[in-house]
DNA sequence: ACAATAGTGTCTTTAAGACATTATTCA
DNA sequence: TGAATAATGTCTTAAAGACACTATTGT
């Protein structure tokens, strides 16, 4: 596998998961603490080294990864960025791939000693580069949330509309109107109700409609929640 | 450097640089003839191998490659994906982090036998997996051409707003309203008139004013025409 | 009935598109 | 003066925001 003579020595290579979700109306992202060296004891993102007789390309090492650490796929993934250089791992000078992954909350294991979940605005110290990867992750999910369904990635497969307006409202850092988000989610035939059953939420009050993703695209043409 | 015993093989480490620019009102892309195997002969993106004594990052890697290709820096460089896998790249499992630089045409050299800027909708088979790579660089500079100011990067210091009309024309790949576009430059402050000489264009007609970018943001919340 | 939550209608405001008009230069 | 190019004005259309209103449930 490495016959070839090279000129330049080779910089360790890993994939690391900022692997967000959505938690009691928060975004949370999924750490775990570090069993060894470097960085013993550190909260860090999941990640590892990239095995070349596994792993297809960098994709396959995160979906590898992801299995481990949220049980099976078939949520959003997408690669964020490489992070590189001498000094971010004490081992030598590396390169990380980083991928995010939207997972709904209850794909994601429970809090335990070793793996947790963190409210994206109060994190531990993080290993390496980790905060610089995860603000990575933050950056590109509030730059794609206006004008994209990645929010809706973040719920279950069905949803209340009330439900996919808290998802954009946490990832866009603000609150949208009703009215304006529904007519939008209309316009664009994006939700489809669910033949099944009605749902009703915090006491009394109406119960409401529950619906799904209807569309492929995951990006599109307009806003939803006006300008990013 | 590489003290640290490696649990798994290192994969081989390039960057390669997506670098466009506008010449004619075409877009166009850099190609080199590589002078060596693999791919020996054929047209490929400039790049090579991480240089862990001189590179501080792989953008300090991507920046020594673009100082050899297209003298000094100064223009837009920004880190598109990378690209893995163990069959991209013949000589073994292989990483190349790929970044985008856009580059008036006066800073690029001109044609020779071994470098040549091709249309990006003509281009010749490349090597490696670069066809993709490339086509990387294109979907983002269209995707953010809209609401930044990317498009007016591949344009000289000084421009006209019908340079710039056109800059965004090419990216974008449609016609704009030359009202709407200058209503929008002028509500959002984006270019200032140089207190400099005037310009005029194509023989007769009234000589127009010339412009260069005001203000820092390379993006911004409404978009310079229309809807992505 | 009324509190609570879900969902809709309508008016206003803002931005974009279409396209006509004015401005300035050269021949 | 007229052709050519630059620059601006105005009307229409479309989408977003504000906010009031109706609808459906439990108690």
């Amino acid at each position: 596998m490495q016959e070839f003579q090279d000129r330049y020595p080779r910089p360790i290579a890993t994939v690391d998961a900022v692997i967000l979700t959505l938690s009691d109306g928060r975004l949370q992202v999924l750490l775990h603490r570090r069993p060894e060296a470097p960085f013993s004891g550190a909260w860090g993102l999941p990640g590892g080294f990239i095995r070349q007789d596994e792993d297809h390309d960098t994709e396959g090492a995160i979906g590898r990864v992801l299995r481990e650490k949220a049980g099976t796929s078939g949520f959003w993934v997408e690669q964020l960025a490489t992070f590189s250089g001498p000094v971010r791992d004490p081992r030598g000078w590396s390169i990380s791939v980083a991928y995010m992954a939207l997972v709904p909350r209850d794909r994601l294991p429970v809090d335990t000693d070793t793996v947790r979940l963190f409210d994206v605005d109060a994190l531990p110290p993080l290993a390496f580069d980790h905060a610089a990867i995860v603000a990575a992750g933050l950056e590109r999910l509030r730059g794609k949330g206006a004008y994209s369904t990645l929010p809706a990635t973040l719920l279950g497969e069905v949803f209340t509309l009330k439900d996919l307006q808290n998802a954009y409202e946490v990832v866009l850092g603000r609150t949208l109107d009703t009215s304006s988000f529904r007519r939008r989610l209309n316009e664009m035939r994006l939700v489809e109700e669910v033949p099944g059953a009605e749902r009703r939420q915090t006491g009394s009050g109406r119960p409401s409609k529950v619906f799904r993703l209807a569309r492929d695209p995951h990006t599109f043409d307009r806003t939803l929640g006006g300008a990013v």
